[in-house]
DNA sequence: TTTCTTAATTGATATAGGTCAATGAGATTG
DNA sequence: CAATCTCATTGACCTATATCAATTAAGAAA
């Protein structure tokens, strides 16, 4: 069970024998069916969660009840309400299942007793938060810069297969336009 | 000169005074005249900036030559192609300096030092950074359920001032949209 | 297989915001 | 003070994409 982070962890930093063993004793595993909620808004206990196997969505629900996706994860993503995690408030976030899943999750007085004990791990969430502000950096440009058709191009290469495990309304909906929009625009691309 | 980024680092981790005196011989003072450029596509060089005095904004050009502003920076703020900095790569952002500013900065090499001696300075960045995701988040959710005149406001609230010191085609340019189209909207709130 | 449900597609129409072009208003400079 | 420049505003028109409504296709369940 553990097989994945470990490479996961290892592909980022160096951690000792006694680091890790820290780190596993602080994991729980955590099994959601297709269509169940990892996550929901005013949940007070914050985790953060490693996929193990499966493919999720992070969404939020606006003010005016419509559902805007922040974030798909499939193998060896992490995903959570970081904004919670981290300032220990009250979620706002969705985290919905799209397949059956396998999870490893965190919490959150787990991992500042961690970052005292063995601060690499300070590192390795540095070093993820770092690449997850690049990418977020890049689909703000991406926006910018970008028509549908292009970005949809983009979101294909960028994250290969999840567009086939991940129903079309739900990519139309991350990227920000309607799903009749890019019905048409895949429609056009065939040809 | 090290007064504003002391309270800054203070007001988020609780280092040495040993641990300060390591961050303080790293840094180097720099001032930027009005229209000058801090950085521009191409450098090798890498440092991160923290700004004492002035307003700055980074942007990038796109494949179509259209100018897309990504951050702008005011009295302590960090700035900086994170990108390059953190994957050392050669930079593809533009600042430039909206006002004269002074700037402290910090380099590559000098950084990873310090995290090795000083690991309280991984946190505050690893802080830092959460703090740029989170409100890149909001970015991303704003252009998501907003329209002009939503994220205009939501811009001046969150910015306070930096309108003021800001040119309005550089905001319209931020927000993503036509100067043109801002100028409509900023008529239209006034009645 | 048949039925039920959910998702994808297609058509028709509406609209926010873009683009182009001209004008106006402050700054800055000679 | 005029002459430039730069930025902001306004008008006319255009386009990408949203929205609404209907239809078809595909999966899940019975």
């Amino acid at each position: 069970m553990h097989q994945s982070i470990t490479k996961h962890i290892h592909n980022h930093v160096k951690p000792t024998a006694v680091d890790m063993q820290l780190f596993y004793a602080a994991l729980n595993e955590i099994s959601v069916a297709k269509g169940q909620f990892l996550l929901k808004p005013g949940t007070t206990v914050k985790h953060e969660y490693f996929v193990v196997k499966g493919c999720l969505k992070g969404y939020y629900i606006d003010e005016k009840g419509s559902r805007h996706i922040i974030q798909f994860a499939v193998e060896n993503w992490w995903i959570g309400d970081f904004d919670a995690f981290y300032n220990q408030v009250p979620s706002r976030l969705y985290i919905e299942a799209i397949e059956d899943s396998q999870l490893l999750s965190i919490n959150y007085d787990s991992l500042q007793n961690i970052y005292n004990k063995a601060p690499i791990f300070e590192r390795y969430f540095r070093v993820l938060v770092t690449q997850a502000f690049i990418s977020q950096r890049k689909r703000i440009l991406s926006t910018l810069e970008k028509n549908t058709k292009e970005r949809y191009i983009e979101f294909c290469t960028s994250y290969p297969n999840i567009e086939n495990r991940v129903p079309n309304y739900d990519i139309a909906n991350y990227l920000g336009v309607s799903p009749e929009n890019l019905s048409r625009v895949r429609k056009q691309m065939k040809s």
